[in-house]
DNA sequence: ATGGTAGCGTAGCTA
């Protein structure tokens, strides 16, 4: 089973580059964010041509939004809020074999790293807190659950372009790599990439708009994840970031999609 | 230290 992530920036704006990668990559699910739609305006007729017949989706006006896309059946869907927000940042649902599948898209949390000053970067760490909290209480590790998106954070040294430079950067501040790391040990979660390309090597899923050149200037960050529970570690095959989805014409994404395979 | 780009929706917010 191939899974991928992706924060699309529009999924509107981008239809033609998301049927692109359903070419080119043939996953069985995907996962989107920031979609900017609301659901009765969402594209499903190009999908459901593509295969994708098991749409899943929480979409509002102009911001967040995510979707499950699939050609497998799924069950058990719902929507999960946050901080006491419908703000369209988490659902799930459920895949054959079991599989339980969470689709998040955390806050990203503002420009200043101080929760007093930013209420941005406040709603950013309640989110995690709330997470670290819910996990548990929810499910354990012995469950077969993947849970993917974009969580806004570069918790390694190596998922960041600077590792100095950056430690007063929202995303990999030592506040929030902390409690990043906290809930990815609420349930044991294994950070599914990092099992295929070591942490010593720089490995980015996202490059701002603003560079003039993202390719050379390479100040990449990891902010998209693909975790899995400790009852499917042992079924991970493969897992990629399609880099080169970055300079995808006309207007790529500032995110490019991730993909882990699964053998079950 | 600053400003740089993109999308939504048509001003200014969010990233």
């Amino acid at each position: 089973m191939k899974i991928i992530t992706w924060n699309i920036n529009s999924i509107r704006m981008r239809m033609d580059l998301l049927v692109k990668m359903i070419d080119q990559q043939q996953p069985d699910v995907i996962c989107l964010q920031e979609t900017k739609v609301t659901n009765d305006a969402f594209p499903l007729k190009p999908l459901v041509d593509c295969g994708y017949g098991h749409i899943h989706i929480a979409g509002m006006k102009s911001y967040n939004g995510v979707a499950i896309i699939s050609r497998l059946p799924l069950t058990q869907v719902g929507v999960k809020n946050w901080c006491g927000r419908q703000d369209c940042r988490h659902i799930f649902a459920e895949l054959p074999g079991g599989i339980e599948l969470h689709n998040v898209y955390i806050p990203s949390g503002g420009d200043i790293p101080d929760p007093v000053l930013n209420e941005k970067f406040h709603h950013k760490l309640r989110f995690l807190d709330e997470m670290i909290d819910w996990w548990p209480q929810h499910r354990s590790g012995g469950r077969a659950m993947v849970m993917v998106g974009d969580f806004n954070v570069a918790p390694l040294e190596h998922d960041v372009w600077s590792h100095a430079q950056m430690r007063d950067v929202i995303s990999h501040t030592p506040i929030e790599v902390e409690k990043l790391n906290r809930l990815q040990a609420s349930i044991g979660w294994t950070d599914s990439l990092r099992t295929f390309v070591p942490s010593d090597r720089k490995l980015y899923s996202w490059w701002s708009y603003r560079a003039r050149d993202w390719e050379s200037s390479d100040r990449g960050r990891r902010l998209d994840h693909i975790w899995v529970t400790p009852a499917l570690s042992g079924s991970l095959r493969r897992g990629v970031h399609l880099r080169e989805a970055r300079g995808w014409l006309p207007k790529p994404s500032d995110h490019v999609p991730v993909s882990v395979e699964l053998a079950v």
